[in-house]
DNA sequence: AGCAGTACCTGGTTGC
DNA sequence: TGCAACCAGGTACTGC
C-alpha cells in the first residue's frame, strides 16, 4: 500500500532511468484504472522527452512539452523500469517505452495494480488537473504547520484523525500514519478536529513532518530492489506504534491498544497515552 | 459548507 | 477441501 513515502521512494527511483530520456511508444492493455485512461496519452506521449517526474501529494508526473502523465498507484499500484522483453503478468495495464541512449539499454516503465485503485490520467501544457486542484499543502513544506491546522479546524465537528486525512487539508496523510501521527502527539483520534488546541496541534504537525521524513528516509531500501518483482519493503511494520496492534500493550505504557471504525477506517490509539 | 455513508476492486484471510 | 463472507484502503460521489 504505497503511501506518500513510497510514492516518493518510487519518484526518486525512476528518476534516473526516465529522466532526458523520449518516449518510443505507450501500450495500454486496458481502457481504464480507477477511472478511464485518457486515448489522447498514445498519441501524444510518444516521441516526447521526459524533463522531470515530480511527485504532488501520491501523484507522479511525468512531464513533457506535449502535457504531462498522471499517475496515480492506489493502494497496491507499482510502478517499475524493466528490460522491454519483461514477461507480462495479470495486473501490468501499462507500459510506457524508453529510448535507447548512448549510456542505458531500452528499458520500459510498466505499472502494475491488481485492485486498479490506481488511475493514469492526462494534464495539457500550462493546466491543473481537475484532480489536482483542490489539493491542500505538501506535508513536507512550510505551507504545513500546526496553525494551518488549528485554523482550518474550528468549528469543525468530525473526528481529528478524518481531518486530518482530509486532502484538501493536507495531502498525503493516510491510514497509518493518521493513527501514528496522533499517537506521537497525544491526541485521541475520536476528538473532534475544532476542540485540539493550538499548542497540540503544533506538536501533531511535528509528528506529521516526522514520520513522514523519516519513512522517506527509510524508504531508501526501496530503492537496492527497485528492478525486482515484487519490493514490498515492510520496513515501517516493525516501527508501528498502534497501527494494526489491537489488543498489544501499548509500547509505551502497557495499556492494551484499542480500535474503532471512523469514517469506515480502522482507527487505532491507546487510550492512556491518547487524551 | 460540512459531514456521514457508499462505491470502486481483488488478493488474502477467516469462518463454516 | 471448497466456497462464501469479509477486510484492506485513497478517492470521489451522493444526500442530508
Amino acid at each position: 500500500m504505497p503511501e506518500l513515502p513510497e510514492v516518493e521512494t518510487t519518484r526518486r527511483g525512476i528518476a534516473p532511468y526516465v529522466v532526458g530520456r523520449r518516449v518510443t511508444g505507450v501500450l495500454l492493455r486496458r481502457p481504464n484504472l480507477r477511472w478511464p485512461i485518457p486515448p489522447e496519452i498514445t498519441a501524444l506521449l510518444p516521441g516526447q522527452r521526459i524533463d522531470a517526474v515530480e511527485r504532488r501529494a501520491k501523484y507522479l508526473l511525468l512531464h513533457t512539452e506535449a502535457g504531462s502523465a498522471l499517475l496515480h498507484l492506489g493502494m497496491t499500484g507499482v510502478l517499475r523500469v524493466l528490460p522491454p522483453d519483461a514477461p507480462v503478468g495479470r495486473h501490468d495495464h501499462v507500459d510506457i517505452a524508453l529510448e535507447r541512449t548512448s549510456t542505458q539499454a531500452p528499458r520500459i516503465l510498466r505499472f502494475t495494480d491488481p485492485r486498479r485503485f490506481g488511475c493514469l490520467l492526462w494534464q495539457p501544457p500550462g493546466t491543473i488537473h481537475e484532480r489536482l486542484a483542490r489539493l491542500g499543502p505538501e506535508p513536507l513544506t512550510d505551507a504545513f504547520d500546526g496553525d494551518l491546522l488549528w485554523r482550518r479546524s474550528r468549528g469543525r465537528t468530525a473526528a481529528v484523525k478524518l481531518f486530518l486525512m482530509d486532502n484538501a487539508i493536507v495531502v498525503g496523510v493516510g491510514n497509518i500514519y493518521a493513527s501514528e501521527a496522533l499517537f506521537r502527539a497525544g491526541v485521541d483520534p475520536r476528538k473532534p478536529a475544532g476542540s485540539i488546541s493550538r499548542a497540540r496541534y503544533a506538536r501533531l504537525a511535528a509528528e506529521v513532518k516526522h514520520l513522514l521524513a523519516w519513512a522517506i528516509e527509510r524508504g531508501g531500501t526501496t530503492l537496492r530492489d527497485f528492478l525486482a518483482p515484487d519490493g514490498a519493503p515492510g520496513y515501517f511494520f516493525r516501527e508501528l506504534m498502534v497501527y494494526g496492534r489491537t489488543g498489544e500493550p501499548c509500547r509505551v505504557c502497557g495499556t492494551p491498544i484499542r480500535q474503532v471504525t471512523l469514517g469506515q477506517r480502522s482507527t487505532f490509539w491507546c487510550p492512556r497515552c491518547q487524551r
